[in-house]
This record gives C-alpha cells, sequence and structure tokens, in this order.
DNA sequence: CTCTATACGGAACAACGTTCCGTTTAACAA
DNA sequence: TTGTTAAACGGAACGTTGTTCCGTATAGAG
C-alpha cells in the first residue's frame, strides 16, 4: 500500500460506484420520490443491493447523501455565478437557482422532519454551505452599490425556503415572481448606480404584507 | 335490510369498533411515530387487522381520521374555554391549547406533504374548523375591549404554527413564550382597559408544568 | 504472474401494508 | 324466543420492502 496513512486505500471500483450511485440515487428520488425502493436504484446504477449497503448501512444514509451533494452543487454555483456576471446579477441568478433546490428537494426536506438521527446534521450542514455562499454574493453586490447593506443572508434564505413552500401557494412560478420581488426590495435604497426600474422579472407591484412563515 | 333512505345501518359492535380504533391509533402514533404498524394498533385496540381496512382501506385513511378527530377536539375546545372563561382569559388558553396540537402533531404534518391523495383534503379542513373557532374567540375578546380589533385568525394560526416548528426553534417552551408574547401584542392598543405599559411579558408565565416532554 | 484484502451480486430473511376468506354475530321478522 | 341473513369479524396468507449474509470476483501490491 502506498498510501498515505493518515487515508484509508478506496479500491478504484468502489469510490466509481459510490458517485454512480449518489447520481442515480437523485435521479430516482427525483422521478419516484424519497420513497424508491433500493433495488430500484441499484437496478438503475447496474451495482447489487449489497453494494449500496456496504457504503451507505441505512436508506436514510444514501437520502442524505444525495442531499448534502445537491446542497454542494447549489453553493458551488454561487462561485462560479460570481465568476461570470456582475454582482447584481449573480444575485438574481443564484437566488432564482436556490429556488430550483428548494422545489426540487421538497420531498427530502419532508424527510428531514422525520426525526431519523441520520439527518440531523443536515440543517447544520444547510446553512454552513448556503450563507457564507449568500453573504460573498450578497457583499459584493453591496460593494458594487446595487443592493442596500441591510440584508442578512439567514433571513433570506428562510424567507425563500417558505415562499416556495406549498403552504404557503404551491405555483412555483408564483414562488420564483415572490423571489425575484424580494431581491428587487434589496435594490431599493441601493447606493450605487441609480435605477429605479431594475429587475428583469418586474411586471407586479404587490408586496406582501407581512413576512409570515408558514411550515 | 329496513334503512332509511338516508342513513346507512351501521351495526353497534362496528361503530364502537371505529372509535376505539380513531382512539387506540391517536395513542399509539403519539408514542410510537405515524410509522407505526398497523398490527400494533389493532392488537391494541383488541381486534384483527381486517376491522381496520374495512373501515379505513388505506392506512392513511387511518392517519387522516385520527388528524381530523383532533382537529375536532381542539377546535370544540374553543367553544368550551369561551363558555368557561372571559374572553381574553379564554384566547390565551385556547392559544396554548393549539400549540399544544401544534407541537403534538408534528409527525402528521410531516406526513400531510407526502403527496398522498388521502391528506389532500385536510389542510382545508384545518382551516374550516380553525378559522372561526379563532374568529369567535378574537371577536368576543374585541368585543370586550381587551384586545385591537386588526387581527385576523388566518395570520395568527399561521404565526404560531411557524413558531413551533422545529426549524424556527425545536424547544416547546420556547414556542409557549413566544406565543404569550404574540397574544400580548394583541393586547397592544385595545380599547378597554388601557393599558399603556409596553412590556410584554407581563406575567404570563404560564409554565409547562406538564410532566410530558414531547421530542 | 500470484496472492489476498476488498468489493461485488443477489438469494435469503424479517417486517411491513394489504387482501382474502371461513367464521362469528348483531339486528330484524315471526 | 328462535331462525335467518347481511354485516362484521379475526388472522393466515400474499406481495413488497429494507436489510443481512456469504460465496464469488477482482483490484492492486509484490
Amino acid at each position: 500500500m502506498s498510501e498515505r496513512s493518515s487515508e484509508r486505500t478506496v479500491r478504484a471500483d468502489a469510490q466509481r460506484n459510490i458517485e454512480t450511485l449518489v447520481r442515480t440515487a437523485r435521479d430516482v428520488f427525483a422521478t419516484s420520490g424519497v420513497e424508491a425502493p433500493m433495488r430500484e436504484i441499484a437496478e438503475k446504477a447496474g451495482v447489487g443491493v449489497g453494494t449500496i449497503y456496504r457504503n451507505f448501512p441505512q436508506r436514510s444514509d444514501l437520502i442524505a447523501a444525495v442531499f448534502r451533494s445537491e446542497v454542494d452543487a447549489c453553493a458551488d454555483a454561487a462561485t462560479s455565478l460570481a465568476e461570470a456576471f456582475p454582482p447584481g446579477e449573480a444575485l438574481d441568478r443564484w437566488m432564482q437557482r436556490y429556488v430550483d433546490f428548494i422545489v426540487a428537494k421538497r420531498g427530502l426536506a419532508a424527510a428531514l422532519h422525520s426525526g431519523d438521527p441520520a439527518f440531523e446534521a443536515l440543517p447544520a450542514y444547510f446553512d454552513s454551505r448556503f450563507e457564507p455562499a449568500l453573504q460573498r454574493l450578497l457583499d459584493a453586490a453591496v460593494t458594487a452599490g446595487e443592493i442596500r447593506p441591510d440584508a442578512n443572508p439567514y433571513d433570506l434564505l428562510r424567507a425563500v425556503a417558505s415562499l416556495c413552500m406549498p403552504s404557503s401557494n404551491g405555483d412555483p412560478s408564483a414562488a420564483r415572481r415572490l423571489v425575484a420581488l424580494l431581491v428587487d426590495g434589496l435594490r431599493y435604497r441601493a447606493s450605487g448606480p441609480q435605477d429605479t426600474s431594475v429587475s428583469p422579472l418586474h411586471e407586479h407591484d404587490q408586496m406582501p404584507s407581512k413576512s409570515s412563515h408558514p411550515d
């Protein structure tokens, strides 16, 4: 074994299977729901069920792995967007990306509250990835004078998640509009180049009177 | 069979079993969670599983029946409390009763978002029972000059539910205090005996003396 | 190449939701 | 009361699930 003493040797096929499994499970959960049978995932991934259970001792471990992987993908998108677009647009685009994440992962989010100990660390992971990511986008937009300086990422993440919940309103497109409205709200009283009509999706002046937090 | 045209003949033992089952299922769900096996419920109720499935063709139907029954109990409590206490105190007590309901039924609430068609009508039932119940309590308190007139039951119900959710904060006693604070907020600018002291945390320390430690 | 720790596949097991059917019984008529 | 019958009963049996087990295959070191 020529590996570092601090790291276990992982056989290449095993590593490949782990990645394939998480990807396959993500797709199967998206089409068949989180309660899709393990056998279906194993079959679609081209492995036996034993292979799943060696890497993910419980079903919930696989779900948690998928969740973490999707959180990573969404958080990493913040970096890419920040490099590819000016601060304000990067913020816009990431918020809509985050809406997609929340809407797509509603099924998983419901499972999070099931009390399974495998999910206990996920909310903290969620925050640890999303808060800094959004903070950086906000800071950049503030520095560019595109938004006001008093927004905090925690509240924004929670507010958007609330707006996307079915108890708030079941329609995803409504959620997108409301979130766009929310982000436009950040532009009010920005310090930079004064531009009163900013957002691309700006044809509705209905403000949510009170921000409740359903669900 | 001599049956009334509008009403089906229901054998007495069947009726008894239905009631026993809903009561038993409520208790089992409370102690073992919503995913408790049907066999356990059947055994504890002293019936066979067949008896459950005749009255509740699907597992989710039994869950829905328990949910409805608990909604009824909580909504009916509003009437009893309104008769037994002055309007302001009745409102206080019912809100805490409602907190108990929300906290106890978190597990069921999570199941509601599972997409099962048996649960589709439950949110509407929830509103149809709780909104009028709370409206009556609010009206009485407004008439007595104990609270301000601009509270609406829908917002209040949603707000309290949010405060009780683990994402907001996991501690039930914190939820109770926050809800008490919320209700005290309603008293600000009431028309009746003026209370200009803004300190919202009066002696509203209804300590949860119950021995139950949920979660 | 050989060797072996590691990973593999899928049959087997346990526990679940649900169905089925022979047996019991409540309710009514005589 | 007794006889009759539709309704309700219990619980074995069925199909599907999560999970375990173990004989087999193979990646990687020497």
